[in-house]
DNA sequence: ACGCAATTGTTGAAAATGCAAGTGTGCGGC
DNA sequence: GCCGCACACTTGCATTTTCAACAATTGCGT
């Protein structure tokens, strides 16, 4: 067991967390974003709502990690791009319930694939047995610090 | 074996990556980082110095994924905290060499041990043989994706 | 039912970021 | 040696993000 009072950042989980997710950022715009004129913030709103249906923005903003203000702009360009629409709650009117259009559904559609042959080629690195241990601890340390930050 | 031509996030790796890394980043903002008046990007470009020693900017922005114009204006502010300083190589003129000063150093002193307790933290979540292959699945995810990017 | 705190979303202003263009420097071919 | 190209960094400008303040609405405690 080394001792580590200095940073090893090679050997440092969340540097090497960091540095795969702007891998996938900087594969994923190639391939799907730029051709399309679509940012990467923008993506994972429209991912979220493909996968998990409409949402209020609170939501969003907790599903994505993004700001809430910079999601009330977010979503007004994603409006205006006629991606998504945002209607006000009718039981809750200090709600607002963002979903996709049929042109935004067909975007995700679009570049679902994509994003699925992405994480096909980074996991081409594991076996089947590491997939599945990778998956749960990256779930399991978002747990630990998710939880810890409420106490 | 799923079929997967629609996205289920909370299956899918680049989410959690990026999940998982907005958490560390939450935590360690709340721990180290405000109290001191000091952002991420600034901690990441420290941390690289501190770990790897003096650096030419374009290798910060490699090693940051941090673009070199907003590295150039961030090494500028640190140069302004006192923290970093800037100088231009001597046997190749157009770059130039950014090292930790000694307040630097001892800020960075400061900060890595919160650092690793928050990696501790998380990885408590973990057995050890399920660290060890989270280590080498991060860097051989990371490296599919950086080699292909060249091709 | 009333009042007050919490929730949800928006906006203003300052700061940070990204992209393209620009500056200066070194290097390879001929 | 000279020309052209690649490299390292900086700067201008438009866009985006952040943080705080604010407005509107709900719901809880009593």
């Amino acid at each position: 067991m080394p001792r580590r009072s200095k940073l090893d950042l090679a050997d440092y989980i969340p540097y090497l967390v960091n540095r795969l997710g702007a891998a996938f950022v900087a594969r994923f715009t190639a391939d799907a974003l730029a051709p399309r004129g679509v940012s990467i913030a923008e993506w994972r709103v429209l991912a979220v709502l493909g996968s998990s249906g409409p949402q209020r923005q609170t939501d969003l903003s907790e599903l994505t990690s993004i700001e809430t203000s910079t999601m009330s702009r977010l979503v007004t360009r994603l409006i205006r791009a006629g991606l998504v629409s945002r209607l006000r709650n009718v039981r809750n009117s200090r709600e607002v319930v963002v979903r996709l259009t049929a042109p935004g559904a067909k975007a995700v559609a679009e570049m679902t694939p994509i994003a699925l042959e992405l994480e096909a080629q980074a996991i081409r690195a594991l076996s089947r047995g590491e997939l599945a241990v990778v998956k749960r601890a990256l779930r399991a340390m978002h747990a630990k610090l998710a939880s810890r930050r409420l106490a």
